[in-house]
DNA sequence: GTATTGAAGTGGTAAAAAGTGGGATATTTA
DNA sequence: TAAATATCCCACTTTTTACCACTTCAATAC
């Protein structure tokens, strides 16, 4: 099951949003209920099934401890992670430490990402679209230059 | 079981910090309530399970004696090693050695990687993540660059 | 076209839990 | 023995969380 696809959402006083229709019964089946929430590099939030975000938390971890890269990669990913889980209205409450982070306020866009989703700031996201979208800027590795859409 | 997450405590005037409520029963539940505190290269504390400390404290210290670097790592790390335990009212207290090389005054922040715990004085936590977050920065051993996430 | 029903979205309240600070007692150190 | 530090315990404040209720929107039937 992949996720995809994306939503824009409101978030209440509390921090709190609700997940998208399409995606509750999904979600709720594969991740039992158990859901990791942490930051991504490009200051979006990252919702995982715990299961699969264990997978990647080790690989994580076992990054070499006196590497200075590794040990900043494990405080960023592994050190906001939180786990949460859906309310009783479907909702999810976004720790106040990562909506901060992630600039999200009033208005976040809930985007489907494969086994994750992320969580972006409505105005954070439309601004990184166009950004991404002058694609003079990509730069693949090497690998993977002959891509076939 | 591994820990992560990040909580933002406070510092009493006694250089008393809570553990976080969601850590308590099983940190005391694998450490016996035996633990060792000690310092990190980047300038943070690091809170370990007396029981793991002791398998990290093996290999520093089989580290050939005659190597600089070797010698450099086993006096900061298993020279500020301390052992402290947690209190009836669920708080450590960070010798005041520590608190003074940490620079943790007032606000720190309590962050789980895993097997250990670190805690940072607040704003040299602020501080470091903007700079980890100036990703062109990034540059992980060759082994992991694929890492997919 | 309108009314009715149900589901989804949104907001608020109150009880419980966690965090924090301070004082009194005990223990160590000089 | 006195001073300093550590430890225990209690009480207050803030935060969190679970639960409830209202509004809005959409679909269907009349």
């Amino acid at each position: 099951m992949m996720f995809r696809g994306l939503n824009k959402i409101s978030v209440d006083a509390k921090g709190r949003v609700s997940i998208p229709t399409k995606y509750r019964n999904e979600l709720i089946k594969i991740s039992k209920n158990e859901l990791i929430c942490t930051i991504d590099l490009d200051h979006c939030l990252l919702l995982y099934p715990l299961k699969h975000w264990l997978k990647i938390e080790e690989k994580i971890m076992k990054l070499p401890s006196l590497d200075n890269s590794s040990r900043q990669l494990q405080r960023l990913l592994v050190g906001h992670a939180v786990e949460i889980e859906i309310d009783s209205s479907s909702r999810i409450l976004i720790p106040s430490e990562l909506r901060e982070f992630s600039k999200i306020n009033k208005e976040a866009m809930f985007i489907g990402q494969g086994k994750r989703f992320e969580i972006w700031d409505y105005f954070a996201w439309t601004k990184s679209r166009e950004k991404w979208l002058q694609k003079e800027k990509f730069s693949l590795p090497k690998d993977f230059e002959m891509l076939s859409l």
